[in-house]
Formats: C-alpha cells, structure tokens, sequence
RNA sequence: GCCGAUGUGGCGGAAUGGCAGACGCGCUUGACUCAAAAUCAAGUACGAAAGUGUGCGGGUUCAAGUCCCGCCAUCGGCACCA
C-alpha cells in the first residue's frame, strides 16, 4: 500500500463535495430537520485562528453524524463583516472597507473549505450585503414603528481613540472592547433599544432551552433582577418627595442617613436652599473627571459630601436624616439615591464609620462595632417588624406597611439597561432615520430599504465624534417623507452586534427579497436545535438576539418565541506557552500551516482531541503528529482487511462498543474520549492483525465526521458503493456489546489482593470460591471470620474479614 | 466582595461510588539504517520492598478522584447594582 497522500485526497473529496452539492440543506424535505448553528466569524485581516476552527468542529461532526442518520441538516456559515477593526484597516492603508471584506472573506472562505467543513455554501451570508441589511434595517424599522426606539441625550460611555459611543456590553471594565484604550463619560445624544422592557421575557425565556448552566446563569447576571421597593422619603426644608429603590425594605428603621448620586436633579433644582453649594459642585466635578473604571474600580474609600440646608425624614418613624452626595451611589440604577443602613450595608458601614454617623441595628446576630452584618436575624427596634425572624416575611410584611400608609410600594429593578445603538463610524448599517425640522424623527419607508450606505472616499471619523457621513452632503440633505419639506438625515450607523441579531433567520432563505425569510422556511427550521459558540458571545450577542427575535415573534414574524433551543460553548485554545492565542504574544497558530503539513483530518482530529471541548487547552504540535500517525494507521488497514461483512467473533464486542461509545460521546460533545475509543479499537485490530470489510466499512464511518476525507478515499478503495457522505450511520447492538470473560479484581479489606478471569455472567457463589482459593488470598482471610463478602459483576470482589 | 467552574503522572487528559492514570504526547530500550528521520516492538505514577498516591484537613462507606463538612489555590463572570 503506498503512503497516504493527504493534499491530494483531501482536495478530490472537496471538489467532489462541492459538484455533488452534498451538504446542501432541502427546504421542502420530509425528512426530519436539525438546524447546526455556529458563530459566523467576524472577517478579519489576520485570516482564521485554529480556534475558529475547534469551534466549527463540534457542530461539524454533529452534522455530519445527523445526515448518516438520515436528518436533513441545516448548517450554514456567513460572515459578521461591519466592524471597526476593517474600517481600521481601511483607515490605515486606504482600501475602501468594502473592498477590505471582500478580500477577507475570501480568504476566510478558502481557509474553511480546505478543512472541509460541511457548511451549505448556496447559504453564505454576508451582514455588509445590500439585500441583508436591507432587512436589518427593515427590522430596526418595525421595533420604531412599536415604540421600541427612542432617543435621549445622556452620559454614554466614549472611546477617545476609536471616537465612538461604546455600549456597556462593548466597555466593560472600563476599556473599549476594540482598541483596549480607557473609556471616558460623555454627554451624547443616543439612540436606545428599550431592551430593558423585554428583561422580564428573556429570563423566563430561559426556562424553555437547554443552555449550558453557565450560560444561563452568565445571562441571568447579566440581566440582573432584583425585587425590592421603591420608598419616598421627606425632604424637610422643599416639602418634595426623594424617593429611593432598596432590596432591604425590613431595615427601613435602621437608616441613619441617605445618599443621592452627583448628578441626581434635586441638587440643581435646590441650589439657593443649600448652603454650601460650592462644595458640592467641586465635588461633582471631581467625580467626572474619574472614568466609570475609575470609579467602581479603584476606589477602595468612600467619598462624598454632606448637603448642608437639606434634611430628610423617615417616613417610618419620623427621624430627621442626613443628605450626602456619593459617587458610590450611581444615577443609572434605581433612583439615584440610596437610604443608607449602615448596621447592615458594608458600602454603608464604610460611608458612616467615616462620616461619624450613627449606626442603629435592627437584625440581631452580628457585631455592629466591627462590622455591618448581613446576615438573617430576629428583628429588633423595628416597629412593626419587631420579633419576626425570617427575612422574607419581613420584607412582606414591610411593602404592606408601606402601601397602607402611602409612602412605598413593590418594584423591580435590573441591572441591564437599555441598548446604545448608533456609532459614530462609517462601516455599518445607516440607521433609516429623517430628522425632520416639522415632523421630527420619521422613519425611512420600508419600500425605500436598504437606505444604502454611500460610497465615499473619506471614511475617516470626525474629530467632534460625528460620523463621516455626516459629511456627504448628498447623503444627508433630504425630503421628510411625511411633509416632504426639506430634511436631513441621520448619520450614525448601527452597532455590530445589529447585523448578528437576526443572522439565523436569514439561513433559512437567504435570497428572499421580501422578507426575512418565508414563514413556511421559518417554521420547517426554527429554532435553531444546536448553537455552538464561544463564551464571551454569551452575554452581548446571545441577549441582543433573543430580544430581537422574541420582539419578531410577538409581532408575529417569526413563528418560535425562542430562537434556540440549546446552546453550548467551546473552551478556548491556548498557545503553547499556555497562553491565550495573540499576535502580539506571537502563539497563534495558522490553521493552514497545519493542514500543509498534516492535512484537514489530522487538523480537525487535533482540535477535538486535544481535550474536554468545553475546556481550554494548550496547543501541543507533538500531539497533532499522534493524530497523523492514527489516520496513517487508518490508512495501512487496507493492507490486512480480509473478506466478509460481518464482524469476526473476537471483534464483535469492541466494535459494538465502540459505535455504542462514538454515537453518544458526539451527542454530548465528548470528542476526546470517542476518538480515544476508536483508537483504542485500532490498537486492538493491529494486535489481532486482521479486519474484516464490515468491520472497516463501520470504523470508518463513525470516523467520518472527523476525518471525513480519508474515510471517503477508503470506502471508495474498498468499492463499499457510492459516497460514504450519503451512506448510513453505523448501528450496535447492546447485546453484544459485553465481553464473554472478564477480569476483575479480589480485594480483601478493600485492597486489591489478586485478579481473576471468570465469565462475564458468572454467579457470586462460584465467583467467591474462585477468590478464596486464590493463594494470595487464601493466606490472608486463613483463621479469620469473614465479615462480608461484596461480589460487583464484572468488576471486583471485595472479601471484609477480622 | 458576590456567583460559578476547576485542581489527577513529565505534559494534554480518562474514570455510572467498584482495579486511578483509558487514549495521546513525551521519554527509555530494542529492531530497521552508514547515520538520522519515519516506522515497528517492549517499557514508562512514586517506591528496593512492604507500601504510598487524584490541592489540603476531617467525615460517611465493605469500597471515595467521585458523596458530605471545613479550608487553600487557579481560572472565568459580575461588581459601590442599593
């Protein structure tokens, strides 16, 4: 048998792939469906990562495995293509962002199908595509046309460097998610999503998919409820209503003093009653030179200013309080301001033990001199709530006070907020808004979609954070469509994440120009039954989509309230250094290197064996050559197959095992151990040195979505008729998968003394005399009494003598 | 700080409460070769042995990597969220 000659092998298969349009997903099919979705890259200058590539491979194999098992299987794969980093580029060496993405899919494109992933390539989408923005506009359109849009000039995060109003998604930490540069506060006009009015839907959503736990908690956290009150109290000297939201409505007697964020309106509205106003203003500008980061990050001391000439009453007993400003109480969540119970807030604690403010328990159970406790307790100078010791009750108990007198009731908070939408950059989708001088803010009709983005040659943002549309004259000067008089345009363009919200329903029917995609496409394919993606997508993309796809359901154009029904997550792929992967690390591994010098195979192969999927782990190049070395012994195989469909009598158990252990270590993701399984079987097939053509026609099958080039190359060699790609998956047999006689282990006392070979169905009694004639057993149990015997079938026998 | 995950040979990692270290890498020895690579064969947790070994300390059990209690470390998410 001459060498395996991967290149050429693998480039006969994927252009006979792609002639005979093997994976090309049917709409109108009887068979069952499964729709495979993975994360269409974002196309960057830099070419795939192996990372793009583990993560594809999961759900590859999946698919490849459902066709066998005769599903008609839906697994496309498009590209994400607005972005910074290509506006970037273009930037830097002065190719227009169209051509930048052209080039860069390409070159993801080929980079794909040299691995030979069974993508449907009629599908191929492109988020920068006319006839697919059209309807991401068509989209941001219908959640307008449902008050679903809004604007509002507010604090917004800025990214100095990259000129553009970053999300809270896109800044985390402080730092731009692009360019890694600090993130500062800036008064901005903003257009939101109301996101916030779906947090309800999309946590009970979650309760009807399967998500990996962690996703799942990763976007509860994210989204953040919390159920508490809302409770106004008195401000003395202006008669008016401060009004605060708490989580701990039971220690309402404990508040000693109050805190309101620096930029809370009462402060401006009262500027003549209070005394010393300079101070505060000093302060409040002080806080706004700090960067959020700064802020929350840093900050380890609490600062803040008393309010002279304001005094706050608590309206459960009466009690005279005073105001402060914080910076550790923020604007953008609840109300603005706190009612501060220092006994049993640490942030509070810390606030009061510096400011010389009283401390008043009202949960006995901790040390209030040392430190605030948070902890469960009977409740004590409380009122009402006196002697009640569980917590909930309490807090019920409280809301109804609080309702019967007037001064508070029940409310829920989040810590989502609403959806910064627009960027300040060219490469995106325009947002189809007139500002019109009469009308105001008119949408784009919908039979003028896509509003294209026009072709320009400065592309450059503007230094005031205006995009460089606003520069284009003829783009911006327009006719309000309502009153025809003139108008102008708006010149911000969408977020990334916008194009990526919808991109699955597109799938479907990716050339329909009327729709999104039919409803009779949608309700054959939707939802999506498997998603595979990286973890970092799990709190932006993952959120951003199911809203957008629960807002299209309950408007009646999607036909599932949930888009996908079960979600899991790859773990990343270090650099050999242990390192994650990085240009500037220099540990990146060029996918096509590898498929140079070991092949698609041996590449796919590495990826899901190198570890636990879900797990991240270390780039070895030694270990992709054990892989190569398994697909050359493959290989060699057909040197000593031998006549005969049926499985030899000693093979028999293994290869029933081993398809039993293939088939379910796919459906949970457990690569490792199904490829360790028909490595193991190889072994055992060298060591007897025969197999039979049935027996390697279903070796190679359940290889197949693995390395499905070299499994085809064998079948065809072996004449088993047709393509393997539309043979069948390989079936076993439960019963015969046990071996005839098994080795177990004698223990005595619980320590293995010897070992046994007895037949797999033998019985205890004969299995202990066996055990007990043994001579390194005999001696030991010889003159004691035996306790218990344990006898655990194929396994062991456990002899507890004194 | 809160939430979650993880901790096993030289390395990546396997183990429905039932023989710890499957499978692969690496390494050692041998074969082939003038030699090397590749390939093939044997071995490879530690210990001379009795034994000892799954981050540490306890516990349950005939039996614990696995279950329970208490720690430690690493990673990830959230973070003055009231």
């Amino acid at each position: 048998m001459e060498r395996y000659n991967f290149s050429e092998t693998e480039k006969k298969w994927q252009a006979y792939w792609n002639e005979h349009d093997s994976f090309k997903a049917e709409n109108n099919s009887k068979k069952p469906k499964f729709y495979a979705l993975v994360e269409f890259p974002y196309p960057s200058g830099h070419g795939m990562h192996v990372g793009h590539i583990k993560a594809y491979s999961g759900l590859e194999v999946v698919s490849r495995k459902r066709r066998l098992e005769g599903y008609n299987v839906l697994f496309p794969i498009g590209f994400d293509a607005y972005g910074l980093p290509t506006e970037n580029t273009a930037i830097k060496t002065g190719v227009h962002p169209r051509q930048v993405t052209d080039e860069n899919i390409k070159k993801f494109t080929s980079q794909l199908k040299r691995v030979g992933f069974s993508f449907d390539w009629s599908r191929v989408i492109d988020t920068t595509d006319e006839d697919y923005y059209k309807w991401t506009q068509w989209i941001f359109l219908k959640m307008f046309e449902h008050g679903l849009v809004f604007r509002d000039k507010t604090l917004v995060n800025y990214c100095p460097s990259c000129k553009v109003v970053l999300s809270n998604e896109d800044s985390q930490g402080g730092k731009c998610d692009i360019c890694h540069s600090d993130v500062v506060q800036k008064t901005k006009e903003v257009w939101y999503l109301r996101i916030t009015e779906y947090a309800d839907k999309l946590l009970e959503g979650l309760d009807s998919v399967n998500y990996l736990p962690n996703v799942r908690l990763q976007q509860e956290n994210w989204i953040g409820r919390s159920e508490g009150a809302f409770v106004n109290f008195t401000v003395k000297e202006t008669n008016e209503k401060l009004r605060i939201y708490t989580t701990r409505p039971d220690t309402l007697y404990g508040v000693t003093f109050m805190v309101i964020a620096p930029e809370h309106p009462m402060i401006e509205a009262h500027r003549a009653e209070i005394a010393n106003i300079a101070e505060l203003d000093a302060y409040k500008e002080e806080c706004a030179k700090k960067s959020e980061f700064e802020r929350t990050q840093l900050v380890k001391d609490k600062t803040g200013v008393r309010i002279d000439g304001l005094t706050a009453i608590n309206p459960v007993n009466g009690k005279e309080i005073p105001i402060y400003i914080s910076d550790y109480v923020m604007m953008g969540y609840g109300t603005g301001a706190i009612m501060a119970v220092p006994a049993h807030d640490g942030r509070d604690y810390d606030f009061a033990k510096k400011f010389g403010i009283d401390i008043i328990e009202v949960i006995k159970g901790g040390d209030i001199s040392k430190e605030a406790y948070t902890g469960d307790g009977e409740m004590v100078n409380s009122g009402v709530l006196d002697g009640m010791t569980n917590k909930k009750d309490s807090i019920a108990k409280m809301i109804e006070f609080l309702k019967e007198k007037g001064i508070g009731e029940k409310g829920v908070q989040y810590k989502m907020k609403d959806w910064a939408f627009n960027r300040q950059r060219y490469w995106g989708e325009p947002i189809p808004i007139v500002h019109c001088p009469v009308c105001g803010d008119v949408p784009v009709p919908y039979d003028e979609l896509p509003l294209k983005l026009p072709p320009v040659q400065d592309y450059k943002p503007g230094e005031d954070g205006e995009s460089p549309l606003a520069r284009i004259a003829d783009f911006v000067n327009c006719k309000c469509p309502k009153c025809g008089g003139d108008a102008k345009r708006e010149t911000d363009t969408m977020p990334q994440w916008a194009g990526s919200s919808w991109y699955f329903l597109r799938y479907c029917d990716p050339a329909n120009n009327t729709a999104i995609a039919s409803q009779e496409s949608m309700k054959y394919w939707l939802p999506v039954d498997w998603y595979n993606g990286g973890m970092e997508h799990v709190t932006r993309h993952m959120i951003y989509s199911r809203f957008w796809h629960r807002f299209l359901y309950d408007i009646g154009e999607v036909p599932t309230p949930e888009p996908y029904a079960k979600r899991t997550a790859q773990g990343l792929i270090l650099g050999s250094d242990g390192y994650k992967m990085s240009k500037s690390r220099g540990n990146v591994v060029d996918p096509n290197d590898v498929v140079d010098e070991y092949g698609a195979d041996v590449l796919r192969l590495y990826v899901l064996f190198m570890g636990d999927y879900e797990q991240a782990a270390p780039w070895n190049e030694s270990s992709v050559k054990g892989c190569k070395r398994f697909i050359d012994r493959i290989w060699a195989l057909q040197d000593i197959v031998t006549d005969g469909d049926s499985y030899s009598e000693d093979l028999t158990p293994i290869m029933h095992r081993t398809i039993k252990k293939v088939s379910e270590d796919i459906e949970n993701m457990r690569f490792n151990t199904a490829i360790a399984a028909m490595m193991t079987l190889l072994n055992k097939i060298e060591e007897k040195g025969s197999i039979t053509r049935g027996e390697y026609r279903d070796l190679i099958t359940i290889l197949n979505p693995f390395a499905p080039h070299i499994t085809e190359e064998i079948w065809q060699r072996m004449g088993f008729g047709g393509a393997l790609s539309d043979s069948k998956w390989a079936v076993y047999d439960e019963a015969l998968c046990a071996d005839k006689t098994v080795e177990i282990a004698v223990q005595v006392n619980g320590k293995i003394k010897a070992k046994l070979n007895i037949p797999a169905d033998a019985e205890q009694d004969e299995v202990l005399k066996l055990a007990k004639a043994d001579s390194a057993v005999a001696g030991l149990i010889e003159g004691k009494s035996i306790v218990k015997e344990i006898y655990v079938k194929g396994r062991l026998v456990n002899i507890v003598a004194k």
